[in-house]
DNA sequence: GATGAATGAGGATTCATTCAT
DNA sequence: TATGAATGAATCCTCATTCAT
C-alpha cells in the first residue's frame, strides 16, 4: 500500500488526537483550577474550545477523562525521565537516591501539576472508582518494588506500609512544593528528600548496595 | 432584663444549639462520605432530619457548616486533650515528644474522622476559601509556635517549612491510619511517628531540653 | 388535639397535593400529546407552570410519573363506576355483561385519554419497567378474574389467552372510539362490543348464569 | 448513452442498494428492541457498522428511515406470500378465508417483527407524520377492499369501520402471538382466529360466496 | 423556628443532523 | 461514497438557596 493510503486513516485520526490531547490539556487546567470533583465536562469543553457533544465523542464519560489524563502522565513521565524505580537506582547511596528519583519526579510535576490533582483525588472518598485509582495504585506499586530491591529483609506487610507512607510523604511535599517558587520552592523540594532521608534511613540503610552481576 | 427576658431566648439558644449540633454532625458524616465538594446541603439536612430551610436558619451557606464543624471540632478537640503544644512537651525527649502529641491526635481522629476530611479540602483547589481555611492555618501555626519553643535557633522562614511539612506528613500519615483497623492502624500509627521522628531529628535533636523555669 | 392541630400540617399536604394533582395533569396532556418516550420532564413542568426542580420535588423520575398517574386513573375509576368485573356482572347475559362494563370503560376512558397512552406503552418495548406496568396488569387480571366466574371450565391457560386477547381487542376498540367523535364514536362502540361479544359468545355463552346465592 | 456510463452509475446504486438494504435491516433491529421513538439513528448506523454520515446519505432524517422500511416490508410481503387480499380469497368460506390470509400474515410477522413495531407506531401520537402512515393506511384500504368484494351491501362508512376494526384486531392478536413462541404462539393465532371469525362472521357470512367469471 | 415547596441555573449526557476530508 | 468529527439544543436530573406559611 502507497503512503496516502496510510496517511488519510492517520489524518482523520489525527484530527482526532489533536482534539483527545486538546481535551486532556483542558481537562488537566480545569482539574487544576478547582479539582476532579467540582470540574463540569461543560466547563472542559469550553476550555478546549469545543462543545460539549465534541467531549463525547472522543470519552464516555468524566471520569474516563481523569483515567486517560492519568495515563497520559504516567507515559509522558516516562518519557521524559525513563525509568526511574530501577535496581541501579536502588543500590545508589540513599542520599543520592533520592536525588536521583525525586528530583525528576518533582520536575514532572512542576511542568504537570494535574498530576498531583489527580493522585489527591485518591483520598476523597466517592470521587473516584477502581479505574481511576490505576496511576495512584501503580506509582504506589513502584515504591514496594524498590523497596524489595533495596530491602530484601522486608516483609510484604511492612514494605506496602512503607511504601504508603512514602507515597503520602511525596504527595505532601508535592503539595507544598507546589505552592511555592523560585528558592522557596527548592528549599522545599530539601525539605522533602530531607523528610524521606530521615524517614528511610532507619529502614534502607543508607550506604550504597554491592548489585548483582548481570 | 428581667429573667423571663433571658429565659426565653436561652431556650432558643439551646434548642438552637441543639440543631446546629445536629447539623454539624450530620455535615460530617456527610462530608466522610462523600468530602466537601460533592456534599450537597439537602443531603446534610435530610441526615439531620431538618428540611433544608432549617438547615438555612443556622447557616448562611455550605461552607459555613464546614468552618463552624471545624471551629467545633478544634475546641472539642481541646477539651478532650488539653493544649498539646506546650512548653513542657517541647521539652521532652522527642520520641517522648512525638507520642505525647501525635497519640491524643490520632485518637481524636480516630474518633472525629471529618477532621482529616475538612483539612484534606484545605489542599483541593477551589473548594474552599481563606477562612474555610482557619482551622489548618492554625493548626500549622502551634506546629510552629512549638518548633519556636523546641529549636529557638531556626529562621522563621525555616520554622514554617518545617511545620508545613510536619503538618503534611502528620495528614498523609493520618490517612493512611484512618484507612485501616486493629493492628495495622496501630502499625501505622508507629510508622507516622516513626516518619515525624526521622524528619525532626536532626532539626530539633532527640534529648530532652533544658526548660526555663516559670 | 384541635382541629387546628391538623389543618396547618394538612396545609402544607394540600400545597404539595395541589402541586402533585397539577403535574400529574400536566403529564397527562403531554403523555397523550407525544407518548410517553417522547414527553419531557421539563414539558412537563412548562405544562403545569412549575419550575423543573419543582417537579423532582415529588416525582423521583419520569417514570414514576406515569406509574403514579396509572395508580390515579385506576382509582379514579373506581371512584366513577365501582367494581365492574363483579360476579353479578359475570352472570349477566352476554350482551347486559359488555354494555355494563365497556360503556363505563368507554366513557371513562373517553374522559382520561391518557389511559389508553400508558396502556399501549405495554406494548413498546424498551419504555418502561414492571411497575409501569402494574396498571396493565392489573387491567387483565380482573378480566382473567371475570372469566373465572363466568366460564369456570376455562383452562387456567385458555383463560390467560382469552383474557389477553379481550384486553388486546378491548384496547383496540378504544383506539379506535378515541379517533372518533360524536356518531362515529358511538357507531365504534357498538363495533367493539360486537367484536367482544362475536369473541367471547362461542367460549362464554350468551345466556345469563344461574348465580350462587349468598 | 454508453455502456461505461450506466455500468458505473449501476455499480453505485448496486453498492448503495446494499447499503440501503444493511441500513434498514439494522434499523429494523433497534426498532423492535427500543421503538421508533427512543432508537437514534446513531444506534442505526452503529448497528449497520457504519457512521452516522454514511446513513445520512440514504436517508434525509430517521422518519425516512421508517418509512422506507415500510415499504420494504409491503413489497417483501407481497413477494413472500403474493395479493392475498383478492377477489378469490373473499369468495372462500369465512374460516378458510381467514386461514388463507391470516397465516401468510402472521408467518411474514414473526419473520419480521418491525412490520408491527412499525404499524404500532401509528397509535402513538407525535411519532410520526401521515407519510409514515403510508404502510398502515395502505393495509387498511385493502382489508376495506376485501370487505367490499365480500359483502357489497355494506355501506362505505360500515366498511371502513369494520376494517378498522378487523385490521386493530390483527394487530392486537399479533402483539400477543409475538410475544410468545412454540405452542403457546399457535395457540394465539387459532384465537386471533377464533376473534376475527366471530366479529366477521355475521357481517360477512360464513359460507362461500359465489364468484363471478372472470 | 420550622417546614417543605419553589426556583432556575447548571450538572452530565445524548441526539439528529451537518460538514470537512 | 464514506468517514467520523462537530454541533448545540435538548435530555433528565440536582443543587444551593429562598420564601410563604
Amino acid at each position: 500500500m502507497s503512503v496516502s493510503d496510510e496517511q488519510k486513516p492517520r489524518r482523520r485520526q489525527a484530527r482526532g488526537e489533536r482534539r483527545v490531547a486538546q481535551l486532556l490539556e483542558a481537562a488537566a487546567g480545569v482539574f487544576c483550577k478547582v479539582g476532579y470533583t467540582a470540574a463540569s465536562t461543560n466547563a472542559i469543553a469550553r476550555e478546549a474550545g469545543v462543545s460539549p457533544g465534541t467531549l463525547y465523542q472522543f470519552f464516555p464519560n468524566k471520569e474516563a477523562i481523569a483515567i486517560e489524563l492519568g495515563t497520559m502522565l504516567h507515559h509522558r513521565m516516562q518519557e521524559a525521565h525513563g525509568e526511574l524505580f530501577t535496581a541501579e537506582n536502588a543500590a545508589l547511596p540513599l542520599d543520592r537516591m533520592l536525588d536521583v528519583i525525586v528530583d525528576p519526579l518533582v520536575e514532572f510535576n512542576c511542568q504537570n501539576p494535574v498530576f498531583l490533582a489527580l493522585v489527591q483525588d485518591s483520598d476523597v472518598p466517592g470521587a473516584l472508582t477502581k479505574e481511576h485509582d490505576a496511576l495512584h495504585t501503580s506509582l504506589i506499586q513502584q515504591v514496594n518494588t524498590l523497596l524489595g530491591l533495596r530491602a530484601p529483609a522486608l516483609s510484604p506487610a511492612e514494605r506496602t506500609r512503607i511504601a504508603d507512607m512514602v507515597f503520602g510523604i511525596f504527595k505532601a511535599g508535592l503539595t507544598l512544593v507546589l505552592a511555592r517558587e523560585g528558592a522557596e520552592r527548592d528549599a522545599c523540594i530539601a525539605e522533602l528528600k530531607s523528610a524521606l532521608y530521615g524517614y528511610l534511613a532507619p529502614r534502607l540503610g543508607t550506604e550504597a548496595m554491592a548489585v548483582a552481576q548481570v
